[in-house]
DNA sequence: TTATTTAAATTAGGATTCCTAACTACATAA
DNA sequence: TTATGTAGTTAGGAATCCTAATTTAAATAA
């Protein structure tokens, strides 16, 4: 039995859950459009502005090659090939340990640096339809995305995430989100997704 | 400059739209996940699924190359490579038309029905989680989600979608949403993403 | 009617993704 | 010291995905 399927358009007239994973499928689909897009035009592929773009912006402990196939949801080997390449044309640096011979980090080249600055805005048009949504909207949006993302980590789905309430300092009071390294409360709007102070919680 | 990228931790400190650009393609991440589970189950490859799943569910009009490469935004000669193997392993057959000789629909084969009964529920996982929210929050969830595919639709970026808001049939009188084919008024739970009756409305 | 344009699908060629399996090298714990 | 685990690579191969060019057919214009 099949009718039940989420991507069945008669199952989705009787379930609002159904309606909405076929909704964010759809979303999904316009991160691959808009990156492709970007590809075209600076002649990178997708996982290669995907990697440029992480370590523009993360620690170095989380840009090497493991930490990489966790975060993009893809085999150590796939990354290997991606930073060959992104190593034969220059854009990255490696790192070697000093303390591990085996591990190495990557960072950006000057040219490397140059590209993202032409690459990080691959987003915007999306970004751009979303600024539109109103201040409560947003605010309600959000919420629900920061917990979907929660769920789907406590689940097993999402391995990778930073968020406070997976982070060994959120504590929560009641209805009051508290974050102990920053020693202050938490809105909502100051739950963070993806922060740099970010700690894994031991499971309970 | 690009300390305001979106995907610049700091920067989404300030900016909650950021935040659910990011949130958005974090979640995005989720379908690329679910798909390789499955495609390592069954031996078939996400583009192979999304195929067979999609035929499955749809009138046979939206089933030739052409369209397949709009919906999952991909060129046509990528969706010829993947149904000349789908007909290999026989899970397909071609069904040309009469009156144009170039063009073809592609149907599921009885091996093909088997193998989306398998496949069909690839997103489950997802789902479970999305069905525990509250019937509220799905309401506001769906109701955020059907807005933003519209306007991803106008301004050009998704150009494939069958919703409500941008078929034929639909008219909106004040704050009332309206099916000229059903002949009734929709509520928010009513309207549809993935509509068979959807007829494009013409551009004004 | 004929010529031109447009469209559907394929082929050809190539870079890259992405996997599994096997391997090297190093670190760590028993 | 030996076993076990971890980091990254290599090898091999299937498939994705592109662009450009081709074939064939249909639609449109002269």
């Amino acid at each position: 039995m099949k009718d039940n399927s989420v991507f069945n358009p008669n199952q989705q007239q009787n379930d609002l859950s159904s309606k909405i994973v076929t909704g964010l499928e759809r979303i999904s689909e316009v991160f691959k459009i808009l990156l492709w897009e970007k590809s075209k035009v600076v002649g990178l592929s997708p996982i290669q502005i995907q990697i440029l773009i992480f370590i523009a912006f993360h620690k170095e402990s989380l840009c090497s090659v493991s930490h990489l196939a966790k975060e993009f949801n893809v085999t150590k080997p796939t990354v290997s090939d991606a930073i060959k390449i992104l190593d034969k044309k220059a854009l990255i640096v490696k790192v070697f340990s000093s303390s591990d011979q085996r591990r190495y980090t990557i960072q950006l080249s000057a040219l490397g640096e140059a590209m993202v600055s032409e690459i990080h805005d691959f987003a915007h048009p999306l970004k751009s339809q979303i600024d539109n949504f109103s201040p409560p909207d947003l605010e309600a949006i959000f919420q629900t995305i920061s917990t979907l993302i929660y769920k789907l980590n406590r689940s097993g789905i999402l391995t990778v995430q930073r968020t406070c309430f997976a982070c060994k300092f959120y504590e929560k009071n009641g209805a009051v989100h508290y974050c102990n390294l920053l020693e202050k409360e938490l809105v909502t709007n100051s739950i963070r997704l993806d922060c740099p102070e970010f700690v894994a919680k031991p499971v309970s």
